[in-house]
RNA sequence: GCUGGGGUAGCCUAGUCUGGUAAGGCGCAGGUCUGGAAAGCCUGUGCUCUCGUAGCUCGGGAGUUCGAAUCUCCCUCCCAGCGCCA
């Protein structure tokens, strides 16, 4: 949620947030006009909850002194049902506002470029040394900038479809007929390599300053609601037949949502705070993309980061998140470009976002791994997550980022560490002590 | 799931029986004092707005009443005991 005060101070900052986003100013205009005709009733009915409070006092008077209320109690009565109607009235355009409020996005950071459109989202860095089919080295030149580093090799290495399912590594086909499409059974030592992914990203992540915690799979809808945008609840969430429950789509929301209505010491600031959680989502916005394999699935497990700080210190945190994640995927030989958000592709919630993005062989493309956003005060507004200083209670700042998602990982490490037929897979150096072994198949 | 006890401002607590418009302490901020500090003393310290001799606020909601932290009902969360359970 956006600051009421400052967009009534500065509408322009808003209006032109939601222009460079391709949003339409309805909202911010509409807004307006229920707040005007607000002012207006609750000015009408305090002054007339103050004649009430008025008389009530002068009945308690009147009993004490034994002289008879009856008179002013009518007076009272016939006051209480002007403010029933009027109540009413500001009720209804209330949340009428209200709704036009939840409308409006965060303003965007100013480093945010004004631009549409995922293909014009500003390339950022590369890192690493790809390997690369000869036939995508175009795409891969365009998606860096020419900046790439590349190994070229001539021939397509195998899908991570093709190639789990010749090292027994995924059961696609049964998990359909028991649960449906983008469903699987993983198995054997892939399993083990999702679990080292997992320690070694937690044990990454306790060095840096950040907790633990396994959150709540579920949130009710009120904290759901207050952690997330109207978009999360279309396209990803699962909901629990019968309960005010749902099913998580990352642990950023559990997290944002456990300091919702608490005020925090200055002292606690920054928090780190590092969850592991299955993953649901109904992915209902991605017909047909990625229909084979675990690359896009219905729930994956995900080692998240996510810190609450101080308004001032947030576009540095931002960057301490990114690098985490960068560092995590430079260690484990994954190649990838960071690129930054263009203005139209930011949820409400962002005020600025990159996106990690690895290079997968066999799909000759970059392919989104990690997501970093800063939320500024937007999330913890809604959440009413505030901490005490020097200047009262203010709201902190929200950020999250993935520091690495099992699934999509694995297909990475399958796609980029498999031999030429196809009968085995490097682990990765820094996996192996988690593992205990260093290939899988043969 | 059952029984009992609880939820009061950032924290702790009084008020609830007997309805009359949230008392006090801690912490924090400012002032006074001081060479500087501590202590003491004074002031402020929930939210909203149009900033007032204003309105709202006692876990949430509904009811009774001129008036509810207080009485009634429903819900919720915490604690203890019992039951069930991986």
């Amino acid at each position: 949620m956006i600051d009421v005060k400052l967009l009534r101070e500065n509408p322009d900052l808003f209006l032109n947030s939601c222009r460079a986003r391709g949003y339409g100013t309805e909202s911010v205009e509409s807004f307006f006009n229920l707040d005007r005709k607000w002012r207006e009733l609750t000015s009408a009915l305090n002054k007339t909850k103050h004649d009430k409070n008025v008389l009530s006092l002068e009945i308690s008077r009147a009993i004490k002194e034994r002289r008879s209320p009856d008179a002013i109690k009518d007076q009272v009565k016939e006051l209480n049902e002007r403010i029933r109607v009027m109540e009413e009235q500001v009720t209804q355009i209330e949340s009428d506002r209200e709704k036009e409020l939840l409308m409006i996005p965060n303003v965007l950071d100013p480093e945010v470029k004004t631009c549409r459109g995922d293909d014009n989202n500003p390339f950022l860095r590369f890192q690493g040394n790809a390997t690369v089919f000869r036939e995508d080295l175009g795409e891969f030149m365009t998606r860096t900038e020419n900046q790439g580093v590349f190994t070229e090799i001539d021939y397509r290495p195998m899908s991570h479809v093709d190639l789990q399912e010749k090292l027994n590594l995924v059961d696609l086909e049964r998990a359909g007929k028991i649960s449906g499409a983008r469903f699987y059974f993983i198995k054997n030592r892939l399993f083990k390599l999702e679990l080292a992914l997992i320690n070694y990203a937690v044990d990454f992540l306790s060095q840096r300053g950040f907790s633990v915690v396994e959150p709540p799979l579920m949130l009710n809808y009120d904290s759901m609601a207050r952690a997330t945008d109207i978009e999360t609840f279309k396209e990803s969430l699962y909901k629990i037949e019968g309960e005010d429950l749902y099913l998580i789509a990352t642990s950023e929301h559990p997290i944002a949502a456990m300091l919702r209505d608490e005020v925090l010491d200055q002292k606690e600031l920054p928090l780190r705070v590092c969850g592991v959680s299955p993953c649901f989502r109904k992915e209902a916005g991605a017909h047909g993309k990625d229909t084979k394999g675990i690359f896009r699935v219905h729930n994956f497990n995900k080692v998240e980061q996510f810190i609450f700080c101080e308004p001032e210190q947030s576009r540095d945190f931002h960057a301490e998140l990114l690098a985490n994640t960068e560092e995590i995927y430079r260690s484990l030989g994954l190649s990838y470009r960071v690129i930054d958000f263009c203005s139209s592709e930011l949820s409400v919630l962002n005020a600025r976002k990159f996106d990690i993005e690895v290079w997968f062989p066999s799909q000759g493309k970059f392919r989104e791994v990690a997501s970093a956003s800063n939320n500024t005060d937007y999330q913890a507004r809604s959440l009413n997550i505030r901490y005490r200083s020097k200047d009262g209670n203010r709201f902190v700042h929200t950020l999250n980022n993935t520091a690495l998602a099992t699934t999509r990982t694995m297909v990475a490490i399958m796609e980029n560490f498999q031999d030429r037929p196809g009968n085995s897979i490097r682990v990765p150096d820094v996996l192996v002590p988690y593992t205990g072994f260093d290939t899988i198949g043969e």
